[in-house]
DNA sequence: TCTTGACTTAAAGTGAACTTTATAATCTAT
DNA sequence: ATAGATTATAAAGTTCACTTTAAGTCAAGA
């Protein structure tokens, strides 16, 4: 069992969002000691990893409650819960999307870049 | 020339947004009419173009009003503004590749609901 | 024993990017 | 000529996801 600074330690996330993503309900079942101090085991870990992963692809927090109520209701949600995936895998796939098709045109702007550091080249003019 | 209601139904972009970015010194040379009514050109809309693909990429505003000031000191800033191009495209292939590491993530969680519904289905347990 | 440091809570604060509101001026259609 | 829609500005408000603060509890080391 670790304490929440081993956890901070070992995931990057500070301990005010630990306790954050605690009170929002976005980590089921994380335990106390006698004194209410918190305690974090593997499967408190997994959550975290996992909460962590649905944030970083723009899951908002309101969502990743909604998942795990569901789950906390039990294996009658399971179809409910696939299809969230299911869903969010989708909108990854379009934010991938949608970065490549603003990246190509950052890179046209750079080519425009190129064409004129080329013309700098040529007519021998100094900036 | 066109106004900024017919910008608005061109591009999407509410008019207070418009009017924020240009405030914010996002969009340079929007002229006005002799009443001091916006009239965008097609400079305009290529600024508001090429806005909108950094907003979308994760460029924050204060790094856009940086590069549009750069852009009004004119051409000896052009090999900087070349850079913060590239760095921008550096960030974007970054967010890419975390996107495509977190949607790992999600698959793998997808696939252990495949297992637990082909399990269902062999145990003939209804849920 | 004292004090230092890590933990607890609730509540207030922050920063970013808009969005809404209030008020006034101007354009458009009848 | 006038009603209703559109535009303008400045300032306040909103939302989201934390982050910081304030005030207190508790265990361990000097």
């Amino acid at each position: 069992m670790l304490t929440i600074r081993e956890v901070t330690e070992l995931t990057g996330i500070a301990a005010p969002t630990l306790r954050y993503y605690e009170k929002e309900g976005l980590l089921p079942h994380v335990r106390r000691n006698e004194n209410g101090k918190r305690l974090y085991d593997e499967d408190d870990l997994s959550w975290i990893h996992f909460v962590t992963a649905l944030r970083a692809t723009g899951m908002p927090i309101s969502q990743i409650q909604k998942y795990v109520y569901l789950y906390k209701e039990g294996d009658s949600t399971i179809s409910e819960r696939k299809m969230m995936m299911l869903q969010h895998k989708k909108e990854i796939e379009k934010s991938i999307r949608e970065l490549y098709f603003n990246l190509d045109k950052i890179n046209y702007k750079l080519a425009l870049y190129d064409v004129i550091e080329s013309q700098i080249e040529r007519t021998n003019i100094k900036i």
